[in-house]
RNA sequence: CGAUCUGCAU
């Protein structure tokens, strides 16, 4: 059983949840975990209505599977239904805490509420610490989410820093972004990317299109980094740059270009006066165009 | 074996 849910969690996670709902049917033993783990499946899949009958419908419930529900809510953008589910949950753990700290933060909720709520928490941890960064980013405080970050945090990860990361560069702070970035301890793909958006969403195409090349030798990048370089290009007028990273994602890192990535190219090709090459491009993808 | 924090748009 613990295998199947395994396997059902590998499904799940990786949105493969016709496979998982088929493998789901076809269980001849499930328990609690199973169907948790199909509603988070869901739930992450946007599919809120099938989340929702999976939890009404469980035969029993622990708060694992509340705060899976609480979590679907946050993550379709229904606060209010996350704040019910909250209310209404028979025990609340430290995960359930944080999963409403992240709904107030993930739906913008003022500051000064969230803040409330933080300090409100019978317990918190790095999670709860890292949501509350964020917070402070995502409302423009970056210098405040700064200061929670040398004084405040008991301790601190590569979330930590990466939130922070973000927050600079949302704010256009691409000199303290780029500072940060090299006091960081480690570096995983999210910081690489942040630091990569951080670069071209200011302007500084040069060092966006160095950080990836850095990037690359260290990380694998993903779909959102050759968006972000398709743009970079586009803005610079590269095209050949432009394809020949169009090219590279597919041979060297095997990723499948998306609807956004055809639309980037066509545009940078266009634009560049490649015409016939853009429709092409068009007539060659495996969408239909919209 | 399952729930909560960080990158994102032609």
């Amino acid at each position: 059983l613990i295998t199947w849910n395994a396997m059902l969690d590998g499904y799940a996670k990786t949105g493969h949840l016709r496979k998982a709902k088929t493998l789901f049917d076809s269980l001849p033993q499930r328990n609690l975990i199973s169907v948790t783990v199909l509603l988070v499946g869901f739930a992450q899949s946007g599919n809120l209505s099938d989340a929702k009958r999976i939890f009404t419908t469980m035969p029993e419930r622990d708060t694992v599977s509340w705060t899976a529900m609480l979590a679907a809510y946050t993550q379709n953008g229904h606060l209010e239904e996350a704040k019910l589910v909250f209310d209404t949950m028979p025990q609340r753990s430290l995960v359930s805490w944080n999963a409403i700290l992240s709904a107030f933060v993930q739906n913008g909720v003022h500051l000064e509420q969230t803040k409330a709520l933080f300090d409100s928490m019978p317990e918190r941890d790095m999670v709860s610490f890292n949501a509350m960064l964020a917070a402070y980013s995502w409302s423009g405080y970056a210098e405040d989410a700064a200061k929670m970050f040398g004084i405040e945090l008991p301790d601190r990860n590569l979330v930590s820093w990466n939130t922070l990361l973000s927050g600079f560069a949302e704010n256009g702070h691409v000199c303290q972004a780029r500072s940060l970035f090299l006091q960081m301890p480690e570096r995983d793909l999210l910081s690489w990317s942040a630091m990569l958006v951080a670069f071209a969403q200011n302007g500084r195409f040069a060092s966006a299109l160095d950080t990836f090349e850095s990037m690359k030798t260290l990380e694998l990048p993903d779909h959102l980094c050759f968006r972000e370089i398709f743009l970079v290009c586009n803005h610079v007028g590269k095209a050949s740059m432009g394809r020949s990273h169009f090219a590279s994602m597919q041979l060297d890192f095997e990723l499948e270009p998306t609807k956004h990535h055809f639309c980037c190219m066509v545009d940078l090709l266009s634009r560049a006066g490649y015409l016939e090459d853009a429709e092409d491009l068009i007539k060659t993808m495996p969408f239909l165009p919209d």
